[in-house]
RNA sequence: GGGGGCGUAGCUCAGUUGGUUAGAGCGCCGGCCUGUCACGCCGGAGGCCGCGGGUUCGAGUCCCGUCGCUCCCGCCA
């Protein structure tokens, strides 16, 4: 017999009742009768239940032990009678009398039990988080990620994507996110950099001829942390393909996203590929938000044209005063009741909005201090073009849209999930394209690259000699799933002549460029595909399949929101000797850790 | 960098308007119990009420400061 197990805790079924059987486990709870005993040994696929009675020498020993001591257990498996049979557990059938037991390792008193789901301060289950793995539900969680990510390399290389490994210590990037640095041994004062993402090399792959690239990367940024975004690390699912348009990208990243969802959605719908499509200025337009969450059906409308020179005075002066103030509808189909609305309008205040305007309809008409004002020809009109009926209301939101759309995108989410029109169970996915390239800086006056300075401007060079930058969008993008951005992409500018101006309309000279992309650029410079790609997050992804707001559910090791990690206790100090192998001298003294 | 929330037993939490000796459930320790499966019953130990200061006859409770955790804004492929 094997010298730990004939079987995992999660194999004995009533066909094995009769034979032997050795199991090895935690022991996930104890139920001691006095003269007899039972114990639920665990393991990663399961629980059996042991019983063993004072007639056993063993009696005294199993008796005393603790929960999640580890013990080999040995005996036979013994059918259940009908009524103690346990239907909640596929073991549950069968039975194993002990006969042998040895002890592989006792437990101390836990510091807060494992085989419940309660929830525990988030201090105590990242300092004890292997204790913390044990408990089901993060478990299942874990796993959910690893079946996750297999199912996401499988299925990219089904679609031709080859995997590569790209360096962890390199070069600080050019352009994002605040990076790690490791300092140089060999070279005193010089740094390596953590990849914030493997984004130059995997552009220089496909110089290299690879075509189809991917990596389930990890990034490093040395970023605040959020609920949904980790400090320090992440993953990416990063790839990267050559001799493609904008529509090919999504041809092939969409088979992947939509199986991956479906195929572990549990019943919740994944929208169909292709996935909806919608303009940057459109999204900004009719969802407030260039993340739109299209769960929630309720389309924004532009109404500036029914308030200007209107009796509703407040908003007709702000369009007469400003030709940038708009007027957005914010319909609200079933929402037509003034408790409603005056609920609604308290929200807004509590946000600290003015109000929020509305106009209800009942009996064929308008109502409200909005309708009264604007006259029931307007109203009408209004009502008919946001399709509403009687028992729908609409909001309005007015000002320079850059100062209402998030109070409008709250707002819109708001009404939808009250009204219970927003959907749940469900995967809505879209691409957001056309992001403008540059964007006006306010304070400054000066013209900036809106979102990534490597994608390709619509129009290439010829946009950019002859067109006012302000409306020139790139062929970059963004994956979007239940207002969660999932990832951006682009068409990447391949051409240095190109890269060239664009940097110079943002107000960088040629040898600015030569000098801090020299690698990229130089490459270039020898014959480079057209090529783009994009970098789905791991981490949100798993997430929303876990349905869980956390990502400490879904990740095995994750720090604390210092960017701590309480198991290991990272970052500490070092010693001096290898400080100075390393040319470093602390200026300061160390700041005191929370455990030190 | 800024804002909100939380901090009472190992864990989850209650603690009235500021008023006697700070409570409960789980866990732990001891006792009883041969069919439970979140087993049940009896008993016990366990507290710098985050820390420091203040107001008060009296502070877990009110005020100020500080530390820790967490969520959000800023930031962020």
């Amino acid at each position: 017999m094997h010298e730990y197990r004939t079987h995992t805790c999660g194999a004995l079924r009533l066909g094995d009742a009769g034979q032997p059987a050795r199991l090895s486990g935690w022991v996930h709870r104890k139920r001691d009768h006095g003269q007899l005993l039972f114990i639920d040994l665990r393991d990663h696929y399961g629980v059996t239940q042991c019983v063993i009675d004072v007639s056993s020498p063993l009696f005294a020993e199993a008796d005393a032990l603790r929960l999640e001591s580890v013990v080999t257990l040995t005996g036979k498996v013994v059918a259940r009678s009908d009524d103690t049979v346990n239907r909640n557990i596929p073991t549950g059938e069968v039975e194993l009398t002990i006969a042998e037991m040895a002890v592989q390792s006792t437990a101390d008193p836990l510091p807060f039990p494992v085989n419940t789901d309660a929830e525990y301060p988030e201090e105590m289950r990242l300092a004890y988080r292997y204790l913390d793995l044990r408990r089901e539900a993060v478990h299942a969680h874990i796993m959910l990620r690893s079946r996750v990510i297999a199912s996401i390399r499988r299925r990219m290389i089904e679609q031709g994507f080859t995997e590569f490994q790209t360096p962890i210590l390199t070069a600080d990037s050019p352009e994002g996110a605040r990076p790690y640095y490791v300092p140089s041994r060999l070279h005193p004062g010089q740094f390596y950099a953590l990849p914030q993402a493997p984004q130059q090399f995997k552009q220089l792959l496909m110089v290299a001829g690879f075509d189809r690239y991917f990596q389930i990367a990890p990034c490093f940024r040395d970023e605040a942390s959020r609920a949904d975004r980790a400090p320090g690390e992440f993953y990416q699912l990063d790839f990267e393909m050559s001799f493609v348009t904008q529509e090919d990208v999504f041809a092939a990243i969409e088979p992947v996203l939509h199986g991956v969802y479906e195929e572990f959605a549990e019943g919740r719908r994944v929208s169909p590929a292709p996935f909806r499509r919608i303009a940057y200025a459109d999204a900004l337009l009719h969802y407030a938000s260039d993340k739109p969450d299209l769960r929630n059906p309720i389309v924004i409308e532009d109404a500036t044209g029914t308030f200007r020179g209107s009796g509703f005075r407040i908003f007709a002066g702000m369009i007469d005063a400003d030709p940038n103030v708009r007027v957005r509808a914010i319909p609200a189909p079933t929402g037509g009741n003034r408790a409603f609305c005056d609920r609604m309008n308290s929200w807004a205040q509590g946000e600290g909005q003015p109000g929020l305007g509305y106009i209800f309809f009942r009996d064929g008409e308008g109502a409200g201090p909005v309708a009264r004002n604007l006259g029931p020809e307007r109203t009408a009109a209004l009502r008919i073009s946001l399709g509403l009926k009687d028992g729908d209301a609409v909001f309005f939101v007015a000002g320079v849209p850059s100062a209402f759309m998030q109070f409008a995108s709250a707002a819109r989410q708001r009404i939808g999930t009250e009204l219970g029109l927003s959907a749940t169970d469900c995967f809505e996915f879209c691409w957001i394209t056309d992001f403008p390239m540059y964007e006006l800086n306010e304070e400054t006056g000066k013209i900036d690259f809106s979102h990534n300075p490597f994608s390709m401007p619509q129009g290439g060079l010829e946009a950019l000699e002859n067109r006012d930058p302000l409306t020139i969008n790139a062929f970059q993008y963004d994956i979007v799933c239940n207002g969660t951005e999932l990832s951006s992409g682009a068409i990447r500018n391949h051409r240095p002549d190109i890269m060239y101006k664009a940097f110079e309309i943002a107000g960088y000279t040629r040898e600015h460029v030569e000098e801090r992309f020299s690698g990229m650029l130089n490459a270039f410079k020898f014959g480079a595909p057209p090529h783009g790609g994009s970098a789905p997050g791991i981490d949100r992804i798993v997430m929303q399949l876990a349905a869980t707001a956390n990502l400490r559910e879904i990740v095995a090791f994750p720090m604390n929101q210092q960017a701590q990690d309480l198991l290991m206790q990272a970052p500490g100090p070092i010693p001096e000797e290898r400080l100075r192998e390393l040319h470093i001298r602390l200026n300061l003294p160390p700041a005191r850790g929370p455990r030190s």
